[in-house]
DNA sequence: AACGATAATGTAATATTATAACATGCAGTT
DNA sequence: AACTGCATGTTATAATATTACATTATCGTT
């Protein structure tokens, strides 16, 4: 990959990064549209699949939303936290838990190549505040 | 919920349970306008959340895409495994990896309320069909 | 049985998410 | 400079999902 090719991936970043939450291709796109007035969704969707596949980016499924790895290395199999009050999202890595998925899913002879776990509730910010309310 | 109420899941279900593999909401909706000639997207989607909420059917977020459930028992928090080759979807369910979930969610406080667990791989059959190849 | 309230459904339009297909242009090589 | 390979730009469109409102069935009440 050439420079001019992280060019578009290295903003992407910077705007997933400066948002902390969650953010749509789209509105990745439409920030980036107030410097780059042109760009086109294929060219975010195209920086995005680079940077989740580079482990630099999380693509948050049950969102159809993507967000800046918290750790900045890993490639696969984050558990990704997603309060419903706020919309922020913690990230947890569990080995043990991988390894618990990987022998349910083989019982039957499942290679797993790719895990996707998402946790939906209330964060803890969240949760002490209505407490508080 | 009304027997009326029921009709249109009832045939919904039908379809996926026929079909056996995942299918869109589109996919559904041109099977059910065989039937049903003017059935609009609306519909199709209302059928496919109560479904989902009453346990019958699974939604797997990382294919956009819906399964009637195996075990019609579940509500929450099956793992769904996902053949990346014959697109054929396994569904275990595991306590104990839940429980671990959870925990680790809540080492911050969070509070679980739904759990996206989802596995993408080689299922046995496609797998020991590559072996003999 | 008629009435009205409630909730499911139908309908039209549109929003949102994602990709296909091909043109352009840059960078490195010969 | 011409050639090649690949990232990017560009246009169009496909696929997924929802909003908003009209209509109609069902049920409880009178």
């Amino acid at each position: 990959m050439s420079e001019r090719g992280q060019r578009m991936q290295a903003q992407v970043l910077a705007v997933l990064r400066s948002r902390r939450l969650p953010m749509s291709a789209y509105e990745v796109l439409r920030c980036l549209r107030e410097v780059h007035p042109r760009l086109a969704p294929p060219t975010i969707y195209r920086a995005l699949a680079a940077l989740t596949e580079r482990g630099k980016v999380h693509r948050l499924e049950s969102l159809n939303a993507f967000i800046a790895c918290q750790c900045d290395c890993h490639h696969d199999a984050s558990i990704l936290s997603i309060c419903t009050d706020c919309g922020a999202v913690e990230e947890n890595l569990s080995t043990d838990l991988l390894t618990t998925l990987s022998r349910i899913a083989g019982k039957s002879g499942f290679a797993p190549m790719r895990h996707v776990i998402e946790v939906h509730g209330q964060c803890g910010t969240c949760g002490s505040a209505e407490g508080r309310a």
